[in-house]
DNA sequence: ACAGGAAGCTAACATCCGTCAATAGACCCG
DNA sequence: CGGGTCTATTGACGGATGTTAGCTTCCTGT
């Protein structure tokens, strides 16, 4: 297990791939590249920012998978998944103090961005402060989203609805998925984010790799044939907005 | 059943008790009550805005329970609930078109505000932008704390800590349930919130009468000891925001 | 008052899922 | 290389939940 490593790096790449990119121009893409203090290195379970604690500054996904985590006395109750380019603690820059826990699925790579940084850039470029409200809707539309395959779908359906739906986040951006779709998570992580045990969540693998729907081994999906997961998991991508969907309305725009 | 009615309404009472109070002056507050531009009453089930309908204005609740319900072709799920004072599809104002539907739980009071009103007021006071952020911001706790609710508790719970959840968020908003808590909904509503069969919901609710928990008639919640319920439901209400808790951080003040 | 429909309730059976127990495999560390 | 821990796997049993069917109660419109 390797533990927090600063390093000095070059920001000059676009790592801000992620989900405020169509929302904003290159000029402001650009302008909060500038914005990333560091970066940071985390190895597997790592929690980068935990309930209740006061955060001066924002953290980046760059690489890698985080949780947002409910601890509870029993057990860990996962209620959100990030990947790279996602602002996993917009929340916290709003309200400071955060009701749950950031927790790294595997080794990750983070920025940090300070929140008087962000506060400057919000009032100086308006189209930023628009971007990432925009950016925390999306994270309710995919809570509604899990809410509704936690109401609908079986524990196999479940866990292929969550790989349809991080092969299209991935996909969006920019990082599609040629062959295995790899994750560092264990059964346990599954059974954590399904809400079912990890006893069942092994036997939904199993009944996914039996049906010939898609063999799952360490957290890699090997697949088959995606439309038939996607049809398994009765997955329809439209609620992550993808495809442009996203982008500011020209009501925005205008205004 | 009575449809739509629109209606010559004054203005000048205080239905804006809402979650954006703590956040936002008197000043702005007021302001905010004159951009509503008409007030409708309508009857139970009906559509007020649906998936994909283009919304030029924004809908704040006054009286009554609205769903957000995703409609597919085997059953209806509700992913949300709201109380008077919520503004329904905030959302909507930044991405016009909803992923989901809004459907009115029993007669309602609602007020429309037009997104113009609403960009010129965002652009003209800092303060409200930020309100209304923050409003979302709460609405996605709260879908966090279904999806952990859903993970976690069995049907006889989940229903246990919805009710305490709505008694909760009355109170925050200066309505404080004295004796029964009073809702339109049916066992049916009931199975849509918590992802169970309307038989199930009709078990769990005698369940939670036999255990001497609660008593449910027609949706209306007969208490026997709030605390016992909360305890049964292991609500623990801290999600919500409340006391103040929601409200502007000093550094935002400073910006 | 009457009829129709929606909502509430009960029973029987099948499936999904949790729990306990036990084992095997993979990885890490000494 | 060996031991230990975490993960994956399987089987047996019980509880939770879905499905179907039928019935009762309440509300509402005529």
């Amino acid at each position: 297990m390797w533990g927090c490593e600063t390093m000095e790096y070059p920001l000059t790449g676009n790592f801000l791939a992620g989900r405020l990119r169509d929302n904003l121009s290159e000029d402001d893409l650009r302008y909060i590249e500038t914005l990333v203090e560091s970066v940071e290195e985390h190895g597997n379970s790592t929690v980068l920012i935990e309930r209740g604690q006061v955060a001066e500054r924002s953290t980046l996904l760059i690489e890698g998978f985080v949780f947002r985590t409910i601890q509870k006395t029993d057990r860990r109750y996962i209620v959100g998944v990030h990947v790279p380019g996602d602002f996993v603690d917009l929340h916290g820059f709003a309200r400071k103090r955060l009701d749950h826990n950031i927790v790294t699925a595997g080794p990750v790579k983070v920025g940090y961005v300070s929140h008087e940084a962000l506060r400057s850039v919000m009032r100086d470029r308006p189209g930023v402060a628009r971007a990432m409200w925009f950016a925390t809707l999306l994270d309710a539309a995919i809570h509604r989203k899990w809410i509704q395959t936690l109401e609908q779908l079986d524990a196999p359906r479940r866990i292929a609805h969550l790989y349809s739906e991080l092969r299209k986040r991935l996909q969006l951006i920019d990082r599609p998925v040629n062959g295995p779709l790899r994750t560092p998570f264990t059964q346990i992580d599954l059974a954590d984010m399904c809400g079912v045990s990890a006893i069942h969540a092994n036997r939904a693998v199993g009944k996914l790799r039996a049906a010939g729907i898609g063999e799952i081994r360490r957290g890699d999906l090997y697949p088959t044939d995606w439309d038939a997961l996607e049809a398994y998991a009765r997955f329809e991508p439209d609620y992550l907005y993808g495809d442009g969907a996203l982008r500011l309305t020209e009501a925005w725009d205008a205004a």
